[in-house]
DNA sequence: GATAATGTCTATAGTGGCTATAGGGTCAAG
DNA sequence: CTTGACCCTATAGCCACTATAGACATTATC
């Protein structure tokens, strides 16, 4: 299997493959007379796992981690478990920020309904002064 | 105003006032005899928009069109509310997002209690199986 | 055997919004 | 006259890619 076909068998570009490979995700593969990358079924394997991890958030260096614990399992798993429990909280921490966030951007939406000069948009007073935005804004906090 | 007052007065710390002034967000400000920035109130003024509109996690482009209509604020100010209308529905696609994400998360977690190693761990199963994961991960949608 | 289309190779730079580091200059107080 | 706080520029690093340039390999068609 070349690279392409591994591109598409996973759905991952084929620059990504080479950028798992130099950043030490995947092997260096074996290669063909004029320097084809070559793999088989288990380099597939490990690149969907690679690429379900991705799609649960995971940064490199944890799923390097992950995939040197797949390579050697004989230790205990609870480090992963906690890495899971991480996760979570960080997610939800994101979701709380966000809807903040969101509050405050309806909040600056509802003082404007447009057609006005910059002077006289609500949005943009709203911004200029925290305090007409709401109390948190006013108190520097982030959103 | 030297420049740690101005960071002191804002909580911007000193080197991103100096990438706002070099992205152009701020105007390059007049300097001492002995090379040093100096800034006025309106500076200030302008700084703090910046800070205000990044707590709004919104991106220096934009930020530099909403600094641009502050300037010459004669026109329609119609776009400032769709760019918040857009901003609006772009921190609720990342909610959902993330609460699916939360969710799969969660669904990956209660696999395992940990203690085990890691062929044993649910967890590090269900990476490797996305069929095991859950359906949405079997069809390689992202969370 | 020539040519074109497609696939692959390496190396390098860019993305965004900073942050960190190195190596120096300026200024006021003691 | 030295110390320390502040300031200056320039450059590199962060993350996870993405884009670009220029060259080589393979396959299909003429």
């Amino acid at each position: 299997m070349q690279i392409g076909e591994l591109a598409r068998e996973t759905g991952c570009k084929v620059v990504t493959i080479r950028y798992y490979e130099k950043e030490g995700l995947l092997a260096e593969p074996a290669r063909t007379e004029g320097n084809y990358r070559r793999y088989d079924q288990q380099d597939l394997d490990r690149l969907k796992f690679i690429l379900h991890c991705r799609r649960h958030d995971m940064k490199l260096g944890e799923i390097k981690k992950l995939l040197a614990f797949r390579d050697h399992p004989q230790r205990d798993c609870t480090w992963v478990t906690e890495l899971i429990d991480g996760h979570i909280r960080n997610v939800d921490a994101q979701i709380q920020s966000l809807e903040h966030l969101k509050r405050h951007l309806e909040h600056l939406r509802r003082r404007c309904a447009g057609g006005h000069s910059g002077e006289r948009c609500g949005i943009m007073q709203g911004l200029d002064n925290p305090a007409l935005c709401c109390a948190s804004c006013e108190r520097k906090q982030s959103h």
